[in-house]
DNA sequence: TACTACATGATAGTATTACTATTATATTTG
DNA sequence: CAAATATAATAGTAATACTATCATGTAGTA
């Protein structure tokens, strides 16, 4: 990624915050803490008051910002799907072969983010973090599908979408492309949780990665000739 | 399953509870209605408070079976998880072919619960939307690593490896045999979710359902010729 | 019947959370 | 420099997640 993205910001949906973080030093202080902050303590104990200390800012100027940390963790996780988004398409646009494409586009998606360089404000190896960790919480609500109408998902959906298409032109016959999709990625947080903490239920370790898993799994279901 | 579970209860861990809520009408009635409530307003909405109300007891009351309410929704999730090995074991034990046994297995782990017959005070249908919904909230937290050194999760892990013995017995050469198991488990789980919520990105519907997925999606995956 | 054990209920109290509202003080901009 | 805006400080509220204590009811025993 380098110096590529300078000038390239994410979009967020603007419901998510009440002002725009990156419109202001306050703003960034409150994304970049917030990120080490929710990865120190988990999204359960970590408030907009125990942030306000770690900023030396006050609890009612984050306010300004969020309406309440859900909307927060909406918007870093949107954040996190953005880059993840922009990744896959600069990286695979390109490539003309489906299948080597779709190989790329796994990789992208499930491997563990190594760096951080892109945005000075955000660490996207904690980011990753608090995706494994935190993403489902942020869509096992009651409110899930007013926050879906009103579009807080959309950037993640639109992911799953482009996922579906490259496995569609891979193998057009397949009859659940989006749901192969959608297990890719969810299933790829997933195996990385697991290799943290319930290594006896998965196979991945620090030789085996989630990508090699998936792979295997996706091009063995892809173009077979088993039918059962 | 009918009237063949008389007498048999589903062993939970001790340490999930102050005192054991079988021993007890208001016990079993704090089971009863906590899955009642949590499917109603949610794990993030339910208190003891508002359980106390629904079965006019007090909260102090509740206290005396439950620390708190993380760890009910462990107790209930387990018991989800040990109803299923039954199940599991009931169901696949009397046959001999391997492919066949894993078919039943997939289909037992990952079909809609559409009845709830066996236990009087527990709804299985609700509970099995409950571990939908809630039950990534269980392990997605900061004391995940001391939890499973108490053995909080031990049914699930070993409903796992018992699947991925039955994949073993498939396909030998497998390399993925508990990630696979576990994908079976979680996404399952998931596709039932997106089904619900986010139609869009999922396969599933009425008509088409996750255990259809996931079962082509194992037995295209073992004992293939591909290799990439 | 009376005694005791134990389960449950009622009440009170605490620290924290998740805010809202108001006012004061900086800082930026025109 | 004044006005506008951003941030900070303070206070307050209802709810949460408990803990502790004491009262009451009930079931079994002597």
């Amino acid at each position: 990624m380098d110096r590529l993205l300078q000038g390239v910001q994410i979009r967020i949906n603007e419901k998510l915050y009440v002002k725009d973080p990156e419109s202001s030093g306050l703003g960034k202080k409150i994304i970049e803490f917030s990120i080490q902050l929710i990865n120190d303590i988990g999204f359960e104990s970590f408030t907009f008051k125990k942030l306000g200390v770690q900023i030396g800012s006050n609890e009612s100027s984050i306010y300004r910002y969020f309406e309440n940390k859900h909307k927060l963790l909406l918007y870093l996780t949107s954040w996190y799907w953005g880059w993840m988004e922009y990744q896959l398409v600069f990286a695979t646009n390109s490539i003309k072969n489906p299948k080597e494409k779709l190989l790329k586009a796994i990789f992208i998606m499930t491997k563990t983010t190594k760096e951080d360089s892109d945005f000075s404000h955000i660490n996207e190896i904690l980011l990753n973090n608090i995706v494994i960790n935190e993403y489902s919480k942020s869509y096992l609500t009651k409110e899930v599908d007013a926050e879906n109408k009103e579009g807080f998902y959309a950037i993640y959906k639109r992911l799953v979408s482009r996922l579906a298409e490259m496995i569609i032109e891979v193998d057009a016959s397949y009859e659940y492309p989006t749901s192969l999709a959608s297990t890719i990625l969810e299933n790829g947080l997933h195996q990385h949780f697991l290799k943290e903490h319930f290594p006896s239920l998965t196979d991945c370790t620090n030789k085996i990665t989630p990508t090699q898993y998936l792979t295997h799994l996706v091009f063995n279901t892809l173009n077979s000739t088993t039918d059962e």
